[in-house]
DNA sequence: ACAATGTTGAGCGCGAAACTCGACAATTCC
DNA sequence: GGAATTGTCGAGTTTCGCGCTCAACATTGT
């Protein structure tokens, strides 16, 4: 019932490319850094994001990772589901997946569908937009601390 | 981000006792076969819902399985929480689970405290009753269809 | 040309999930 | 009391996917 690291990590990726509001590309070395991400796995993790849109790559000295649109309309649903294929507890919720039971005798489905949708609903309210500007107050206030 | 198989079978075993309503145990054979549950794999899922409760057991010829109260005062929560251990979706929310990550580097818990409590309040307010009766009802409308 | 980047796919290790097996304990029935 | 029937328990075994590495390659700036 856990959520893979993929997501976890992606997330923290496209809140550095966020965070880092000039046009220059981020390096994946950077953001593997910033966000303790080993960094020979990150490279799957944004080949994965590239794929979906979230992300455009800059090859050659310079280079680096762009997020393809502003961080208010990126939603977490959409990046979770692009790293963690779905976020539906049981199989049977799936797009295409198949119940593993005869129809009369699958107890998962009724169970987990509302707890699925709103599971969904609520993801798709977030942005990387707050996630970002949540990780600047975190900062800053962790900065604070030490400066006392 | 998926459940186990262990609350799946465990929630199965725990109907399949309730809809067999008279006082005498059920076997454990019986369970696995009514329900396509590996019937050594079982042993194990009976085992831990007597530790926390859920049933009692009765050796010798004529043995078996009984709930432990009746259905309407079980809930789906705490039987998966027996075999699932918890379902959270990300570890820091866990009972004495610890982050990961520094205290403002975690993304995850916040974005998941919301809906966490939500599936844990669904699954509390389902009875082992409900799920009975469901069942019942489905089996009743698959002989229909054959009888047809 | 060369160096700094990203791209891709193959593959490894480990731990957990799913399941098996065998020896044992309790109970009932004859 | 003995045999048959059931549950109990713990130690394997197998399978699989996650997390991660690495090496060869493609692209681009200087």
């Amino acid at each position: 019932m856990k959520l893979s690291t993929k997501s976890d990590y992606g997330v923290r990726a496209l809140i550095e490319l966020a965070l880092s509001g000039d046009g220059a590309p981020v390096q994946r070395a950077e953001i593997a850094s910033r966000q303790h991400i080993p960094e020979s796995y990150l490279d799957h993790l944004l080949a994965q994001l590239r794929r979906d849109g979230f992300v455009r790559s800059v090859r050659g000295p310079g280079g680096g990772h762009l997020l393809t649109r502003e961080p208010e309309e990126m939603c977490l649903l959409h990046v979770i589901e692009s790293l963690e294929g779905s976020v539906a507890p049981v199989a049977c919720l799936e797009e295409g997946g198949e119940c593993a039971r005869a129809p009369g005798e699958c107890v998962q489905c009724w169970v987990w569908e509302d707890i699925y949708e709103e599971t969904r609903r609520r993801l798709g309210d977030i942005s990387l937009a707050d996630l970002a500007e949540r990780a600047r107050d975190q900062r800053r206030g962790a900065a604070a601390n030490y400066s006392i």
